[in-house]
DNA sequence: CATGAATGAGTTTTCATTCAT
DNA sequence: AATGAATGAAAACTCATTCAT
């Protein structure tokens, strides 16, 4: 009834793009990115086809965003990590932590990701964004083992990378079988069992 | 004048097959499965649509015995190594070193083979298929920790795997940039370097 | 400036599929089934592939729903005729005079039918469909030749469906030259001709 | 052995082609014309596709000599039963007793064969040959009724074989479930129950 | 005479994208 | 802003026919 109506316009557009996004996600992960359809899609968001492409300029223009905001969650998930003061050891118990947590909490989601970033498939600009991701994390970990003395920290934080990685790999393709919390506690207890640290710590090296 | 042709068919269709298999894996490595299609195979392979569908029963088809052999091959390898008589230690740097070898030699391959066990754009019967591939690689390890008198020689089997894994991962996603050698050097160094074994390791091994 | 449209949507859709279907069961009674292409059906009423598809699931669907249609209409004389009350032997002229006008009004509608009855052809689904409505038609016969009093109306009833059947399967393969309205006539004489009435009827009438 | 191999070509060649046809027929007949593949009825006569050229020039080419045939042996069966000497009333029970017969012990030739007729889904040329077989049966009927005195011996024949024809129909279209033999007792009661013929007769006329 | 690998035009079907309303 | 009917290009698949041997 009011002639005009204001800026309530973004609202209804913020909340059909949550929608849509969060809906496109789910799909996208669980039946693959060229499987699912733009119909499907604006089906599950209960919004017409037309509607959709208000929003995004094409199917690919979708995933894309959808991408870049899943990146930019993480980079404020790992801009939060940093801003928190603690001691190298629980940062690093806190990144396997965290790391476990989230692939459990939302294996499709890591799933596809990791699909993702296998795959030229999809567009050839997703593929670095996703290993951008990646590098970030390599790179935030290297200086907590360089914290702890390691020798060699660049090469020990990709290996931590890549043990988490690689366990990660293993929980999503072999499921709920994979005994993902245990191998956490025994990896913890490997990394930050004081007393008899990792052999190549540079401690032992210096006599 | 050779009023019938005898058995030189099954030649012909050998080297057909072989020459579809050779494009078709390395199109659906390169570019995924789902983007494909089967023209392109077809054009690439330079032969008719119509002749690959006299070979396999569809482009699914196609794809299942492409794993099919591939599976086969990595079976093979895997009893070539149970047949030599080595020691664990040995037999574990020659795991790591042959794991990195073949993902070296054919970086594509692997990262396919991986993306199909993510994919669930694929047909339901791969995965399985892809999961017993790392399973079965996950089974050797086992004895070796056990033998080298692990505490917990299960987990250990899964870190190294895991570790090995997430190498692979890292090394596919990230290419010729990441330092792959290195790491497997430094690997090694850990887990083979006598007086400083693992810290976990049980006491039994100390007597 | 109409900012959505209603239901008018519904008038495009009846509009769109009305003509798919018009033109489809020409295309289908003239070419047959397996010989009329969904390209030449879309090309026929004017409209793209896709849109078909929008309606029907597959080209099996879209004769489905033909049929499907045709029994319905058929079920809807077939009450109407029931709803009047009418002596049996008028039942039986009507049967005879509508059974020829609607075959000589329409003869690729039933050359259509009969064809798909007998092609084995066409989808499991649609033989039952169209036997019982051969079926249907016989068991409307039967009471009439009861209350006729004849000593086996059963089988008179099937004979009577029979000769009539006979007769527009003649006149949908010979074609205009065959005298169906003669015979007509001629049938009808011997049914309906009261003091000499079909020789096994039973005395029961005579009293 | 012999340098010259004579004509048991010739007998090879027959016997190839009887069983090409035969094998063909049955496929037409069970699964459709445009269903069948050439491929399905080379593997079926155990011979090779390029063998079935050799004899004949295309699918079609096939059909048609099928159906030549078939008419063949219909009119050499027909001359067959002219040239017995027979009164009217024993020609049309025999007409009755074989056609009943035929239909029985081969309902899917006779079910091809009306299919056929009704569909210009098969070539142009083959509707004319069935109808041709339609028109001579009724033709070979039309001088009995006229022997038997009926007044209107034409139509009486078209009625007698339109009535054979919807039994076939009936038969045909229902299956094992339909009282075929009872109903050719019931019909020839009827046609040749002596004192209380058709009642259009023409003695009875002729008061 | 006989083979079956190979072809290519044609078929059904899918789906991202457009557009009139 | 919102709808969904309509499009058309491309995909998977089929099969009559050819041809080198």
């Amino acid at each position: 009834m009011a002639p005009k109506t204001s800026k309530q316009f973004e609202e209804i557009r913020q909340k059909s793009q949550q929608k849509i996004e969060t809906v496109a996600f789910e799909l996208f992960a669980k039946r693959g990115y060229t499987n699912t359809s733009i119909s499907q899609i604006a089906k599950a968001a209960e919004i017409s086809k037309g509607l959709l492409y208000n929003y995004y300029d094409s199917k690919e223009d979708l995933l894309l965003r959808l991408i870049e905001h899943a990146i930019e969650e993480a980079e404020h998930a790992l801009e939060a990590f940093h801003a928190e003061n603690l001691p190298a050891t629980e940062r690093i118990r806190l990144i396997a932590e965290s790391s476990i947590t989230m692939v459990k909490a939302n294996p499709q989601y890591w799933q596809f990701m990791t699909a993702l970033a296998l795959q030229s498939d999809v567009a050839e600009q997703i593929a670095p964004l996703v290993r951008k991701k990646t590098d970030m994390a390599l790179q935030a970990i290297c200086p907590l083992f360089e914290e702890l003395g390691y020798e060699n920290p660049q090469l020990e934080a990709f290996a931590f990378g890549a043990l988490l990685d690689g366990l990660m790999l293993h929980f999503i393709s072999l499921g709920s079988a994979y005994p993902l919390e245990e191998m956490k506690d025994y990896i913890l207890k490997k990394y930050l069992n004081s007393d008899m640290m990792n052999p190549i710590k540079s401690e032992k090296n210096e006599k």
